[in-house]
DNA sequence: ACATGCATGTTACTTGCGGTAACACCAGTC
DNA sequence: GACTGGTGTTACCGCAAGTAACATGCATGT
């Protein structure tokens, strides 16, 4: 077995597995999470089986489309979680950067959200939550890890960051949703008035008249 | 054109309809939102095309069914929210009363969360937003309506509750996936977590020794 | 009594997609 | 020149969504 002929090998069909992704990323962004196996395929030049050799199945291929795709927008979050600022402004860059890379792309943004697969056929159908949307869960954690590097939340800190960091990754992620959808307001005063929910101002907030408040 | 008979026609009609909506609720129980349109006619006791005569088509049926639960899951938040207490307390028993519905069926919170389809084959595939699980929607808006109806937030109120309003849903909903899929703690720890959350404590906590704050 | 609607139900089909088996080609190696 | 391993193909299976086309029970109008 030379080590040099197998070197080769795997890199080119790492290269392969690349191009591979390539193409169904240019499908996925074209069509939606809807992209079929063949047309995938088609776009690569290829056709199904390929893909079934590299990817396993439409999951395996669906989950390396997906990981690309969230290690980039979590190196994004990880630069402005760890910009030089203070901690108001930082939570504010990591929701502009999310929410600019929805609105850059909200195709893959779609495509990240809702895999829709994940259960294998053969599944007695009982794995909630291990099949939502791995990027929120990624996020929540790396978040979640972030605070409690940081913060000093005294006994039970650890939980505490966990909890607030998927809690803070799922605000982030349906007010973009529907922002996405209505833009009802800027990307800016969405940033803001989601910071100022972090930043209780609900608590804060004064009784209207005829009531006690919510 | 008989009044009596046409109303004893959509009686009849109706009931079916309901009947076949408690049948599909039984298979979507029991196998997930994987259940075929086989299946829950087999359930119902019919056949296929009785079904897509009924519902049109299989987006159409599964609206129906997530419009019952939704609708009750929403009156129960709505009693939550309205529940004669101070606003934490308040806050407190609807994170509570949703975080109990979906630990009591979570199949069902599936259902309503994933629903995979909602975009016609026709489209144009740019439907960002509007397809994302309706519940979330609704809650959304519902809680936005609460807010914007007790709260004084000054000028751009308005607004702000909307964002509030689906942030929170969101923030809920992410947690409450987290947490139903690993269990690491009680739903009481999850509530009073989340609650201080939005009270502010991130704003509040002190930076751990070593460096800046998040 | 008989024909006309009309809703309800069926069987049998088409279409399309995920996934696979079997075969063909084209390197390099012994 | 036979052997091996990777790349590629065509042709198929199984299954689920959705649709004709036909059959039946039951009220009505003449």
């Amino acid at each position: 077995m030379d080590t040099t002929q197998r070197t080769d090998q795997q890199r080119s069909a790492d290269q392969r597995r690349r191009e591979l992704l390539e193409a169904a990323d240019r499908v996925v962004l074209r069509d939606g999470p809807h992209a079929s196996m063949n047309a995938i395929a088609a776009e690569a030049g290829i056709t199904k089986p390929i893909l079934y050799r590299h990817f396993g199945d439409k999951g395996g291929l669906y989950a390396a489309l997906a990981k690309r795709h969230t290690d980039a927008l979590l190196d994004s979050l990880r630069a402005a979680l760890d910009a030089p600022a203070e901690r108001r402004e930082r939570v504010e860059a990591t929701l502009d950067t999310y929410l600019a890379a929805i609105e850059a792309r909200p195709q893959v943004y779609r495509f990240l959200m809702h895999p829709a697969e994940g259960g294998q056929p053969g599944d007695p159908g009982f794995d909630v939550g291990k099949h939502s949307a791995p990027l929120l869960r990624r996020m929540g954690e790396e978040l979640a890890q972030v605070i409690e590097e940081r913060l000093d939340l005294g006994p039970g800190g650890q939980q505490l960051a966990r909890v607030w960091g998927h809690g803070i990754v799922g605000m982030m992620h349906a007010a973009g949703d529907w922002w996405l959808g209505e833009r009802p307001c800027s990307r800016a005063e969405l940033v803001r008035s989601l910071a100022d929910l972090l930043w209780g101002r609900l608590a804060a907030a004064g009784d209207r008249v005829g009531g006690p408040g919510f």
